[in-house]
DNA sequence: TTAATTAGTACTAAAATAGTCCTCTTTAAC
DNA sequence: GTTAAAGAGGACTATTTTAGTACTAATTAA
């Protein structure tokens, strides 16, 4: 359930270990060999981490990647959307007023509204946290979340 | 990203119609009328929330489905589970050490504490509540999910 | 000019998801 | 008893998503 997918996984990897860096770059090749994943799965994932602005690039002889700024303003909900996109939780909730269940929806978009509260969530644990295996990290509100939105409040 | 399946999205409109119920029974072929989704598909959905235990059935004629108990008792968590099973959210927090990134891995099971901490959120969230659009939820608290176990506290 | 290195895109293969169908069992009603 | 209305279980197919690879172009230090 509710699981994010491999890349986004092996993305944190990488950025966990391009964080390591002292000041020099991180040629994809090497990020391949200290995480042991696959050299064009590194590339791929790095290419979209820095389309996502997490990373940045130097290409050419002696280029390479860098993280765009400190691990503790990178967060796991901004890992997430750079490989997976900003993908709805349900179909229904992508669109306003496209679904086709509308109309006998006994539901209304409950799930739209627990995924934003997760999403909140996550927006509040960073990279720096993912690191730190004991740390304490912020605590969500899915009943905020739940609340929508209202012009008296 | 994070999302849930399309068939929780539907098992959810089956079980907020069939808690409409005045004591009969639903017949898959009724809620499948009633939500707007092929009968098939809610046939099967049915199946699967009768094997979790949220739904009980009556076979014969006259049979039909039933929630198992009142829509406050069934958590938005056992409804994913009945769905789609209690998957990881990353191939390694699957397992205990079987990992193969394991030694060189630098983020060590951060995702599967985050997946802990939504999964709590989840378990508090009724059936009820998805069905009341304004209701305030549960708050999870994603810190304690992150704090490892330890026999100190 | 060359070699190292990223950028972009396209492609293939594998896996998960969604949806349908068929056969068997159970039970109420006649 | 027989029949029709239901659910149970499983198998199957099609679709979509995900993962992984490969190729070509662009950039830059030496």
């Amino acid at each position: 359930m509710l699981r994010i997918s491999k890349l986004t996984d092996y993305a944190t990897l990488v950025l966990a270990q391009i964080s390591t860096s002292d000041g020099r770059l991180f040629s994809a090749h090497q990020v391949a060999i200290d995480t042991h994943l696959a050299q064009p799965t590194v590339s791929k994932l790095l290419k979209a981490l820095v389309r996502a602005g997490l990373v940045v690039s130097e290409r050419g002889a002696q280029g390479g990647y860098a993280l765009a700024r400190p691990p503790d303003e990178i967060s796991a909900a901004q890992i997430i959307d750079a490989l997976e996109g900003p993908v709805a939780i349900t179909t229904c909730s992508s669109g306003h007023g496209l679904c086709d269940f509308e109309s006998v929806c006994r539901v209304g978009g409950a799930w739209q509204r627990i995924n934003a509260g997760i999403r909140q969530a996550l927006m509040e644990v960073s990279l720096a946290d993912l690191q730190r295996r004991a740390q304490p990290l912020p605590r969500p509100n899915l009943r905020e979340a739940l609340i929508p939105p209202s012009v008296f409040q």
